[in-house]
DNA sequence: GTAATTTCTAAACCTAACTTGAGCTCAAGC
DNA sequence: GCTTGAGCTCAAGTTAGGTTTAGAAATTAC
């Protein structure tokens, strides 16, 4: 049931589809801040499911909760996003995502360069030096696949 | 230095770029298996280098290790990948590849309907929907962003 | 023949995002 | 007034993929 004047942690929890422990851990993260009631229960805004709604669509775009905190905070007065404030969020994570599949992208081009040119004869693999881990020490290429210059 | 026979697990820590304990993680994990010096010490084959490789790539295209076990351990003997395996194998990759690239544009097209749409208004969101948290347990529609049918 | 470096094991620790459990209190229904 | 269910706190457990630490033994360098 909906109470009144506050709602609870188990409605909220149904009313989202979160596990009250996951609630209660966005809480000490700093995600939400409800108050007590009399009985020290949690009790929580009626926007907070908007908010909780924001951070479930932030996680999949591959926003972590520190971060979906830091934006949630550059809301003038903390507050819940507005659809004004959804617009230029999103942006955002539209920015965010178009990355991820830029990476993935140029990963499955190496991949496709790898097959074609037999990498595994090749001094220095692509696949290997494109994306994360490269320049991770500098210390010039990686001879991968077992193969060496000296070899 | 390589010694001329069996390779140290320091020699191959430089040559893959790896950190020792995650060559030793590895073996845990039945990635490797090399045997041991009179003194007890691990001795590598040289082929535990393209082995390596293999698994970083292989992580790179987001295979956990335990999949990767499984991978190696498909091969015949349970060899080192050829370069025919290396072919066969890499059509895997591109597959999981197209697939997590695939979901991500989904997402991106979600979104790109969800800013013109005004999500903050609808009853259900393909946001939320949309992806791999959906149809976990067949309760129907999530209604998010603070809307429900009844508002 | 030392000294320095590497390697060994086992267990503990790390991050992220939660869940689980123990033991207790609060609220609601009859 | 009693029972049941919901909520509370705090600590520990979970998964993945490792890293760190400690103390001892092996190996390499000079």
């Amino acid at each position: 049931m909906a109470p009144s004047h506050g709602l609870s942690i188990g409605y909220l929890a149904e009313r989202t589809g979160l596990a009250v422990s996951a609630i209660r851990y966005y809480e000490a993260q700093g995600l939400l801040e409800p108050w007590r009631n009399a009985g020290g229960q949690r009790r929580f805004h009626r926007a907070d499911i908007r908010r909780l709604s924001f951070v479930m669509i932030a996680q999949k775009f591959g926003f972590t909760l520190p971060e979906i905190r830091e934006q949630l905070s550059s809301l003038p007065g903390n507050r819940t996003p507005t659809k004004a404030d959804w617009a230029r969020l999103s942006e955002g994570f539209r920015r965010h995502l178009d990355a991820r599949i830029a990476t993935l992208e140029k990963l499955r081009d190496d991949l496709d360069g790898c097959i074609g040119c037999g990498c595994l004869s090749l001094p220095s693999c692509a696949l290997y030096n494109a994306g994360d881990r490269a320049a991770k020490k500098g210390q010039g290429p990686r001879y991968l696949m077992g193969d060496s210059p000296d070899t």
